[in-house]
RNA sequence: GGUCGCUUAGCUCAGUUGGUAGAGCACCGCAUUCACAUUGCGGUUGUCACAGGUUCGAGUCCUGUAGCGACCACCA
């Protein structure tokens, strides 16, 4: 052995473990019987993106590595089984970045030959994923490795939602949605970051129609909409205006007459009392829309440009120009009462940063309220446990004021909606498509019609707007009955409607009730693992999901784990600088001590402060493994024994053995408890101490006096250490595997070849028992 | 605006049924032809944020205050 751990010799462990099969677990015949019998333990990975290498974060599926291995040991049929997932929006918005880099945009290419141009770009990304989790230890099942473009889950994803449609549960609607004009498509309130805006209060004056010199003033953060205004909305009990039922004013710049409406949740004390309202592009003002029968006038289009509903002079410019175009042209009329400072909190897109847009659009819906209710009943009742449990509080806080969920989005990379829509029963539907000259062209379907053919349509088709309540098919063939000429709908699904699946799905739920062997044998999964951040996208997502559509929660466990921050506990980031990445780090002090800095001392749902300091001293730590175990080999070698037995004697054991094996003995209890109850961070700290300080700094120092002398082993010299020396090593590696499979693995291998112990893997073998006293 | 979390040694953090304060890193001294200098032995450092309360006993339970952080949220 050499006189240091190697971390390079890790790589020749994993490929032994993974031929040995034990990171596939066997079905039996009748699954669901043998179920019954013993339950398996599986981990379904949380899909990393196909896309990008991984980072610290991954990293910390150390936590679902050390359950599993932990699992196995205990003999329990145990499956983690990984998969990648094809990321929509982010993927998406990566790629358009590197088409820019080609001085290209998405705007170039219709959406077949751009979904191609990403899926090629993801397959030449996404070996590098797996090939990280391999050296980071993990032990995955690849034969049973998912993607989430593969196109049995893709199937299943369309079955759900076709059960959706049919039930009522799926619909569409022009609603007020989160738009990103810079992305070019909707999002859920999830995805809106909200920041806070030092920004002004501006105060226009309307006149009242009828009254000369007579004005309401309202006060408003958003200048540009006013163009869209339909109404203005005073508190019912504010007397300044009471006077004015039934009156109207006249709308300035634009000229229209607009109602005067009256709202209870208006507060008479914010700015005037009055407010301008504009259902299409405030969510609150489009309540009111639908509350009074407003007028709804969308001013802003879906490429952030005011339209054609505005005044001839505001066309086609951006909301921010049209801001101060409005201001000025009210301050000439002398319509501007007053500008005071006011901060207030502005949705920002999550992917672009960027101001999102408000706007009143056709988007896919999934009621939420019933399948929330169940997810709910099972969080409550704990038939789904949510740890560490403070985030049991905020998932149902969450739930319980759940809004529909819309579930399209409006790019290319994604699950394409299968819904088909008949053109020429819906000549309204709006066609944006590239021509044969590759122009782009944008129009109804009966004027575009008049000069493209149908083929080049379909062929060169960018996107497609329905509108609500147009009649759509479910399945290509259903609507090529209706006649020939038929689209599909270009929206795809948010990400999360098709990873809110992923549990059922790639243990292969079938929705004519056939389900595979794998299903019947593994779902619902035990435990479910992920941090925090995406309690609300997926987790819940997924519980929801799983109780729809199997009737069964999807996993036992919600194990919630945190952030990995650096030295100083801030967030990572490319822009600080401060990131560190796990597989240089593996590569340089070896992906066990990686491992043991991701989980030692660290209390569950904590950030995790990682340093190449404590990365360092993990190193160390698997190196005094690597050193004691040689030392032990050492220590036997030198008393030449033939025959190496692990069989104690009880009778010739001295204070040190007593005391060494008692203290063994607990920590095989507090480890195994500590890991039933997810105390990683104690369970680490517990068997680091043991390890270093008593089997290490006491119980070997102490050996060494009592080998150390040069009585041979027939003058007394000690031999009886032996079986104790081993028992405690070999112990403490089965329990320090979870954790650190390579190194414990190696020496195990060692210590097997050279004592003629019986032939097998550290992965597979058992569990230490504790003694009962 | 609502909710939650954090505050313990110079730094990063453990401390799960309440019982005389811990680790790693850093620092200081000593040792070492010895398995490991990726080492060993020894040492320094704390009004456990603050103020009350419960208790024989509180870092731990309760109430309040302050600072920091996070999440959720349609208020013009």
């Amino acid at each position: 052995m050499d006189k240091a751990y190697n971390p390079a010799s890790e790589n020749q462990i994993y490929d032994l473990w993974q031929d040995s099969g034990a990171f596939t677990p066997k079905v039996p015949k009748d699954p669901a019987k043998a179920r019954l019998e013993k339950e398996p333990f599986t981990v379904i990975l949380p899909p990393p993106n196909a896309n990008n290498p991984l980072h610290a974060g991954h990293a910390l599926y150390t936590v679902e590595d050390i359950m599993v291995r932990y699992h196995r040991m205990l003999g329990d049929p145990s499956l983690w089984l990984p998969g990648t997932d094809h990321a929509g929006i982010e993927t998406q918005f990566v790629f358009e970045k590197y088409l820019q880099k080609q001085g290209k945009s998405r705007f170039d290419y219709d959406r077949e030959t751009l979904f191609k141009l990403i899926f090629d770009y993801v397959n030449e990304n996404r070996d590098v994923a797996k090939n990280q989790l391999k050296r980071l230890g993990f032990s995955l099942d690849w034969t049973r490795e998912k993607f989430t473009m593969d196109p049995d889950h893709i199937a299943r994803v369309y079955a759900v939602f076709n059960r959706m449609v049919n039930e009522g549960l799926v619909y569409r609607d022009e609603k007020i949605v989160n738009y990103c004009t810079f992305c070019g498509t909707a999002f859920s309130n999830l995805e809106v970051e909200h920041k806070t805006v030092e920004s002004h209060l501006w105060y226009f004056k309307y006149p009242i129609v009828g009254e000369d010199n007579q004005f309401i003033t309202v006060a408003t953060t958003r200048p540009e909409t006013m163009l869209g205004d339909t109404a203005v909305a005073v508190n019912p009990n504010d007397k300044r205006y009471s006077h004015l039922i039934g009156k109207k004013l006249l709308l300035p710049l634009v000229n229209r007459e607009i109602p005067i409406i009256f709202e209870d949740s208006i507060d008479p004390k914010f700015g005037t009392g009055a407010v301008k309202v504009t259902p299409s592009h405030s969510p609150e003002d489009y309540d009111m829309g639908k509350k009074f029968n407003l007028e709804f006038v969308r001013i802003f289009d879906y490429d952030g440009k005011a339209n054609q509903n505005v005044p001839a002079r505001y066309r086609g410019f951006y909301p921010n120009q049209v801001r101060q175009m409005v201001i000025n042209d009210l301050t000439a009329a002398n319509l501007m009462d007053k500008i005071t400072n006011h901060s207030h909190e502005v949705g920002h897109c999550y992917k672009c940063g960027r101001p999102i847009e408000p706007i009143t659009a056709p988007q896919w819906f999934v009621k939420i309220k019933p399948l929330a209710d169940k997810a709910c009943k099972v969080v409550k009742t704990d038939q789904v446990k949510i740890f560490p449990t403070r985030f049991k509080k905020s998932f149902l806080t969450w739930m319980k004021d759940i809004k529909d969920w819309p579930i399209s989005r409006q790019i290319v990379w994604g699950h394409r909606i299968p819904a088909w829509y008949n053109l020429d029963h819906t000549p309204n539907i709006n066609i944006t498509f590239v021509n044969s000259k590759n122009e782009t062209v944008t129009g109804l379907w009966t004027d575009v019609i008049k000069n493209s053919s149908y083929q080049e349509i379909k062929t060169g088709l960018q996107s497609l707007i329905a509108p609500v309540g147009s009649k759509f098919y479910l399945s290509e063939e259903e609507a090529l009955k209706s006649g020939p000429n038929i689209l599909q709908e270009t929206d795809t699904f948010d990400t999360w409607f098709s990873s809110g699946q992923w549990p059922y799905s790639t243990l292969g739920w079938s929705p004519d009730g056939h389900h595979s062997p794998d299903f019947e044998y593994f779902y619902p999964t035990t435990v479910l693992d992920t941090m925090w951040d995406i309690l609300f996208f997926w987790v819940a997502r997924m519980i929801m999901f799983g109780v729809y559509t199997t009737g069964q929660i999807p996993f036992k466990v919600a194990h919630m784990h945190s952030r990995v921050t650096d030295s100083k506990g801030q967030k990572m980031s490319k822009s600080k600088g401060n990131v560190i990445d796990p597989l240089t780090m593996s590569d340089v002090y070896g992906a066990d001590a990686l491992r043991m800095a991701l989980v030692i001392g660290v209390a569950p749902g904590s950030d995790i402060s990682l340093s190449e300091d404590k990365i360092r001293a993990q190193r160390n730590f698997v190196n005094k493994i690597w050193n004691a175990s040689r030392f032990v080999e050492m220590l036997i070698d030198r008393l030449d024994v033939k025959n190496i037995s692990l069989n104690i004697d009880q009778a010739t054991l001295t204070s040190a053995d007593k005391d060494i094996l008692d203290k063994l003995n607990k920590l095989i209890i507090s480890t195994t408890k500590h890991l039933e109850h997810y105390h990683f961070g104690q369970a680490s700290e517990d068997l680091y101490q043991f390890f270093w300080h008593e089997f290490c700094d006491i119980y070997i120092e102490d050996a060494k006096k009592r080998l150390d002398s040069t009585k041979s082993a027939d003058e007394g010299g000690g031999e009886e250490t032996i079986p104790v020396l081993l028992t405690v090593l070999i112990t403490s590696l089965k329990l320090l595997h979870p954790f650190i499979p390579f190194v414990t693995e190696i020496v195990y291998q060692d210590l097997i070849s050279k004592y003629n112990l019986p032939k097998e893997l550290l992965i597979s073998s058992s569990w230490p028992q504790s003694e009962k006293k």
